[in-house]
DNA sequence: ACATATTCCTGGGGGC
DNA sequence: TGCCCCCAGGAATATG
């Protein structure tokens, strides 16, 4: 499931392949509900015969700069988008392919279908997808002091949760929240309030790590990812936590346990990520709040 | 206003 | 072998 190094992979692989500079000669739509905005065929006339200028990401949006316009991309879970030989087999769930003036293809496929595009005048344009006009910084750029206001803001919510906020901070997913908070050895259900000064930037700190070495590796493929040409990443293989459930933790030999918080299926060591509310070990905010459990799935109706 | 649940979607996996 | 059901989850939307 791309999340920011898969993207920003995606990105890196489509301007090496040589997307920029490259004239949109014909558009297919082979599924309209992959085109969210304008409609599909207006969709199609706005982007024929407009040349790439370049490319660029925010958080998990994939950004291609038009000469009048921006084309905004989401592969959400399962989409792809990546240069393609024009005689290259017709995968299935292949939704939308433009053609280039090079005779070659920029092809996306979405299996679950909950990726796609929208064309738009520019990033603040109305038109423009909501969550990109309200993302927080990139993880690169987020301070402590962000991470301590965002908790302040919501001191109840459980850490995994803030973190997956993308008005909090862009391109963060399932995978790489699940590892971050291994590396900073903070339990995932610890409430935001709860966090003291050295934990919040052992978080920021861990999330820069964690995404440049992913980064590095070329993005995490199970199953879907695939970068700009058509190439799994290989970060799988150094993940920590995620999808390790019974495995022993790298850190300790600990079986990692699994579990849900914030409606995530959520890894993590319970040696290594002790306490799911009180303060551990490095807490210097000595009194206040006495150890919360920040249960995050309090259904306190009848839901299900 | 806030936090959580539901919804979208399909392939894959487990159970039988 | 095949069917059924559940699960994966980003982000918009609904609900409490």
């Amino acid at each position: 499931m791309p999340e920011l190094p898969e993207v920003e992979t995606v990105r890196r692989t489509l301007l090496e392949g040589g997307l920029v500079g490259r004239r949109i000669r014909r558009v297919s739509v082979l599924h309209p509900d992959a085109v969210r905005h304008p409609s599909p065929a207006s969709f199609a006339s706005d982007l024929e015969g407009q040349a790439i200028t370049d490319i660029g990401r925010r958080g998990k949006y994939l950004l291609l700069e038009l000469e009048d316009g921006l084309l905004v991309a989401h592969l959400r879970m399962t989409g792809r988008l990546w240069l393609s030989e024009p005689d290259a087999e017709a995968l299935s769930h292949t939704h939308v392919v433009l053609d280039l003036d090079d005779g070659r293809q920029l092809r996306f496929r979405d299996v679950r279908r909950f990726g796609g595009f929208h064309l738009v005048s520019r990033l603040d344009d109305p038109a423009a997808p909501r969550g990109l006009r309200e993302l927080g910084p990139e993880p690169q750029d987020l301070t402590r002091r962000e991470l301590a206001e965002a908790c302040l803001r919501h001191p109840r919510l459980a850490v995994k949760g803030l973190l997956l906020d993308q008005r909090v901070v862009a391109g963060l997913g399932n995978i790489y929240v699940d590892e971050a908070l291994h590396r900073a050895r903070v339990h995932p259900l610890r409430s935001c309030g709860s966090l003291g000064r050295k934990e919040l930037s052992a978080i920021a700190r861990a999330l820069r790590e964690v995404l440049a070495q992913a980064l590095a590796n070329r993005g995490t493929t199970f199953l879907d990812f695939r970068d700009g040409a058509g190439e799994p990443g290989a970060f799988q293989e150094f993940l920590r936590v995620y999808r390790r459930e019974g495995l022993p933790c790298r850190s300790c030999g600990a079986p990692i346990a699994k579990s849900r918080v914030a409606g995530r299926g959520t890894h993590f060591c319970p040696e290594c990520q002790k306490g799911d509310g009180s303060p551990s070990s490095t807490a210097p905010s000595p009194t206040t709040t006495r150890s919360r459990p920040a249960r995050i799935s309090s259904s306190s109706k009848g839901a299900r």
